[in-house]
DNA sequence: TATTTAATGTGATGTAGGTCACACAAGGTT
DNA sequence: AACCTTGTGTGACCTACATCACATTAAATA
């Protein structure tokens, strides 16, 4: 499948769009490949854009005063990966984002992305399910911190994303877990 | 301030509404009380429908196998509340909501939100942000959870929410947390 | 105001998981 | 092939927090 194809198949999950709306949609969207390795956003920078993922995988993470980094979130296929509280409150980036594995995207600014809202009504539906689609799930994921055990966190995760599993080395699932790398290594010897 | 202009007021904060939109939209909402304890929404149950909360509180939790609560929202004046997995997946709820004190709220269901939302372009863009803002909101508490130990996370809590310290009992803080009453209770004494 | 019930404080003790240190693999790079 | 960098395994030890038990206090409700 091709960007175009991968992006429409995304969307009519939740809305109806007419080829002209879509095509119309799919115009701002920059074509952006990255690889390995390479950052995205980095922390302090001007954020006014989203990437959606087409293939690869992105992380966003947070490195503590500690120079201990958190992972807020993997980025796989038709994910979104952006610093969402820079974007949506016009701040710096607290967060950074980069890759873990060569990755194709497709960029949208802010702008485009209101324009389009305000232009056609199905693409803000859109958006507003995709939001919510993602509260739900950082809830889950809440969830399980407030109420699972390291192993726990860790089945669930590969139980729900198996392509992590030999996509993403052990040592960034244990900093998406909240887990030492050891912990983590330990866990599925015993 | 009564009911119509507490919701006019949290609308206008993201999205310009004409009057008649808004009394539009207002039409919708149901007034409903609920007492100190009344539980609001039971695990099990069939979910179509939210609380915008006028005043008072409610808390949204899980409880575990082992009988064990976890907090996954308190909604203070001009929050939201429900099983919002439950109410955007039609599912039955996993969690529950009651009430932390006296509460007056307003009901709007699924099925008028969705009408309103397709007739009123407007009110689809501030829900939109509502969502957004949560996220956002949920991405700085797990980022808390994964990086802060129990102390901070709490002064970080009634830094951010001191209206919480004097209306919840401490033990549902400490559920809130994650974190055990007992150990909640000896942190702001030593 | 007496009496239950819910909430909090505190000691003693247990444990999941963190930290440090170093050995060992496995991919890339020259 | 030799080298370096990045990732993983594992032992020894440490610590933040959980659990259990019971005392104390505050807040409903008769």
């Amino acid at each position: 499948m091709n960007a175009q194809e991968i992006l429409r198949t995304h969307i009519k999950k939740t809305v109806d769009l007419t080829d002209e709306q879509f095509d119309y949609f799919f115009s701002f969207f920059k074509p952006k490949f990255f690889k390995k390795g390479q950052v995205v956003i980095s922390e302090g920078e001007q954020v006014d854009h989203e990437y959606f993922v087409l293939d690869g995988c992105l992380k966003t993470f947070y490195i503590n005063d500690n120079l201990k980094m958190h992972i807020l979130q993997f980025a796989t296929g038709t994910w979104w990966a952006s610093d969402y509280n820079a974007l949506y409150n016009n701040e710096k980036a607290s967060v950074n984002v980069d890759c873990v594995s060569d990755a194709h995207t497709l960029c949208l600014y802010s702008e485009d992305r209101e324009k389009v809202c305000r232009e056609i009504h199905e693409i803000e539906r859109f958006l507003r399910w995709r939001s919510n689609r993602g509260y739900v799930g950082l809830q889950k994921r809440i969830l399980s911190l407030l109420n699972n055990n390291a192993r726990s966190r860790y089945e669930e995760l590969i139980a729900q994303h198996p392509e992590l599993y030999n996509l993403v080395p052990k040592q960034l699932i244990a900093a998406y877990l909240g887990v030492s790398r050891e912990t983590l290594s330990r866990l599925y010897h015993f």
